[in-house]
DNA sequence: GATTCAAACGGACAATTGTCCGTTTGAAGT
DNA sequence: ACTTCAAACGGACAATTGTCCGTTTGAATC
């Protein structure tokens, strides 16, 4: 069960390339296959009300599975068939907000008629907007893909929708000669890298950086360095 | 107890900014103090003897600390006495490695009659190298970066030589003109965000880029990227 | 309504991490 | 050599994660 598994979102992002329905997170909706039985439909509801309840009164990390499985009334065969880990759980409480996000990213990235590399800026921005208004989830997603699923962060709809969105506006750019040539399989996940969850959280809090401050330096970092020069 | 604890690195990096003894990890001496007791001089010993053939036999993922322990003949107290917990059994295998690396280093960008940027270049290379020589450890020190650990990765002594170095060169590259003016604290944690660990490996083999390939593309979208334009 | 069975259920159980605490010991001072 | 005690020792114990498996149930079919 992958860690991003379950409701499907509409995403038409950047001229057709992420236009097919792409499941994301969440609770709800399946992609194929008949639907969920009702018990296991409400065993869901109840894990993730339980969840949401003791996560905003507790804290994310203070909270074990087999405490969700209690508070929810369900054994914990039910709750590890329906979540593998934990971190499946945060996902499916981040649909709503994921949702809000890519509709957001969507509607702007999607228009031709601004600079590619101005709507990566804002992109960025948006996204830090993103990990700091979530940043307890996404942390405690982080922290469950180790060890046998250390590579499922990158190979999860939500990471490739960020990163496919991040691919087309530097090809984009780099067709209408805003960008030099570049690697853009490559560089899309060097652009998002520096937004990783860990690292914010350790800019914004340990470091005392400003939000402002993270972003403002990672668009003259990246954006103004990718700028075909002007001679 | 720090991750990165223990053993001292004598580290001359840049102009004098890391100059004074810093300490790395590893296994050996101590920083301040009376030395370490006999028996508990042994015991670190035969834990890290036992986890490095453990690791080399079976993979560092396989392994669990009772297991460190058993083959070590220690009892469980012992053993989280000497490591908090498995990510410091790993940094301190980790330690000649370290050494070397740091040294290797130290070695180059000290001079500085050679382009900040092209050392900076260099450093991206090499750190590449460190990283896909000595993965599986890494992986298993960030695995273990988690809950209240997690901004430990950042703080830890071996993450700082990364980012002075990082910094030192990026401050000689703008006092030298070689680069624009930007924020230095912050971009220093941005170049090295790519070579994270969990997105080099997926890089390395999920995506099957070379080595070669991801250091490229690093440089040109950072190294390039900060260049002074030639108007 | 009865039959059927894949799917869901729950709770015991195994494995791992990390802590606690009563006992032992190295080494410094007398 | 004897005393002293901070530090180290080991192993039981608590907490958490994740799996297994016998039993129950929803819903499609007859």
């Amino acid at each position: 069960m992958s860690v991003w598994q379950g409701l499907l979102v509409k995403t038409e992002v950047v001229s057709g390339i992420l236009s097919r329905e792409m499941p994301i997170l969440g609770e709800g909706a399946f992609g194929e296959g008949r639907e969920e039985r009702r018990d296991a439909a409400e065993s869901r509801r109840r894990i993730l009300d339980a969840a949401g309840e003791l996560f905003s009164s507790r804290g994310v990390d203070e909270v074990s599975m087999h405490e969700i499985g209690r508070a929810a009334g369900v054994g914990q065969g039910t709750l590890y068939r329906r979540f593998g880990h934990k971190g499946e759980v945060c996902s499916a409480l981040l649909g709503e907000s994921v949702r809000r996000f890519s509709e957001r990213v969507g509607e702007r990235v999607g228009r031709e008629d601004e600079s590619a590399l101005d709507q990566l800026g804002w992109f960025l921005g948006e996204l830090a907007e993103f990990s700091e208004q979530n940043a307890p989830l996404l942390g405690a997603i982080r922290d469950s893909a180790g060890g046998g699923r250390r590579v499922e962060m990158y190979r999860n709809p939500f990471y490739r929708l960020l990163r496919e969105t991040v691919s087309a506006l530097l090809r984009r750019a780099v067709a209408q000669g805003e960008a030099r040539p570049l690697d853009i399989e490559c560089v899309a996940d060097a652009v998002l890298a520096p937004l990783n969850i860990g690292l914010y959280l350790f800019q914004r809090q340990e470091m005392g950086m400003e939000a402002a401050r993270i972003t403002d330096a990672l668009s003259r970092l990246l954006i103004d360095g990718l700028r075909t020069r002007v001679e």
